[in-house]
DNA sequence: TTGATTAGATGACCAACGGTCATTAATTAA
DNA sequence: TTAATTAATGACCGTTGGTCATCTAATCAA
């Protein structure tokens, strides 16, 4: 029954060419100013065909999303591994939301405008990607609770943290700055001499160190 | 020459007129979800007419933004205005901050969602009101940083702390957590039963004043 | 008062888009 | 060879943001 395995392949093989294809697309000019015939074209392919793949334009965006958050969280994954401390493993997080940034702009920006898009609990739109990407999301996030429990345990972090709020609020606070960098870093440096974004970065991260370590 | 003044008014009278009920479509079902034709009925007007006061949607949704930034800034200058001391200024900044989202959510999400859109340099598409918000959001900004240099120079707060870059990542911080409030809170709050909005504020502050206060 | 001038308002109209579906083409099964 | 199933198509539809020739009414000049 090779048949019908063949045809799954190609069947896979097919919806990644046309994330591809869509990526291409929605990088260049950005999702809003890019149509689905565009997308189509450059995947060689007629525009109905598209929605046999995907239930509809915000579908395979989120098929690009959900790309960005499987790297992000394989990179989140090595960075906690390599240090011990929970603190260090925090650090190393940081350091690894950055390089995501830095490494893959177009994955970073399109998970920075997924998360500004509100989150029906009972969505009456959850298209299957957008259900991949919450669960995506709440890996990437117990990989960043598991570390603070972890620091409050060895002694690193100040031990009345509470590992679920403080993971929401370090989340919140990078994509937050993220954001900011993203819409208005060009316009602050040029404007005010302040330097790049690896500055303000490292700035920020700085920062929120001073709320994780353990206070003497 | 009282004709012109008297146009003038009016002008301003349509204007407003339309602002309003442009607030009254786009808060009840979104932006994206709304119609020109929507507002223009709202408005009792003809949808040409909203063409001859905004040059278009995204500047009719400007307007809006503009108006909450202006709250804003007034909240936060008697926000400031009734503390003394510079770490008190920029706590009371947070409360306002939160205050802010509180009383007015739908002016809140509108400059989150405006936060969350790149501002070219150059914008060729820079619309009448979308300047108007970038002035805005800078009058605001420098109300942060004035409070920031005030609490180094009366010791309240850590004095090795750049007030433009402490600025900046309070303000990232401060919308990064709101967005998170606003689109994922009902999830986190149902699902991992943590508390509400406030809570979540309240904590992020809570943290956000160990890199603000003076460290002994 | 009246005709000319001007500014504001209109709504029919257009192009572009996301999405659909009856039809066609190709592959597999009988 | 034929029937049945699956994949792909592109003409088509409804909706939307935006435009523009036309109309209306207030203002002005005489």
């Amino acid at each position: 029954m090779g048949i019908a395995e063949r045809r799954e392949r190609e069947k896979e093989q097919r919806q990644k060419e046309i994330i591809d294809a869509a990526e291409r697309i929605f990088f260049a000019e950005g999702v809003e100013n890019s149509t689905m015939g565009e997308v189509a074209a450059a995947a060689e392919l007629s525009k109905g065909t598209l929605y046999l793949y995907f239930e509809n334009k915000n579908d395979l965006y989120h098929a690009i999303v959900l790309r960005g958050l499987n790297i992000m969280f394989d990179m989140f994954e090595k960075a906690v591994a390599k240090e011990e401390k929970g603190i260090e493993k925090l650090s190393a997080l940081g350091q690894a939301y950055f390089e995501f940034h830095r490494q893959f702009p177009n994955y970073a920006n399109a998970i920075l405008h997924h998360e500004g898009h509100k989150l029906e609990i009972d969505s009456k739109e959850k298209s299957p990607y957008m259900g991949q990407c919450f669960e995506a999301g709440n890996r990437i996030f117990e990989l960043m609770q598991e570390a603070v429990k972890i620091g409050i345990r060895d002694g690193s972090m100040h031990p009345d943290l509470n590992p679920l709020l403080v993971s929401m609020v370090m989340w919140g606070h990078s994509n937050g700055i993220m954001q900011l960098i993203e819409s208005k870093g060009e316009v602050f440096s040029k404007m005010l001499g302040i330097g790049n974004a690896e500055d303000i970065m490292d700035y920020s991260f700085r920062l929120m160190r001073c709320y994780l370590e353990k206070r003497s």
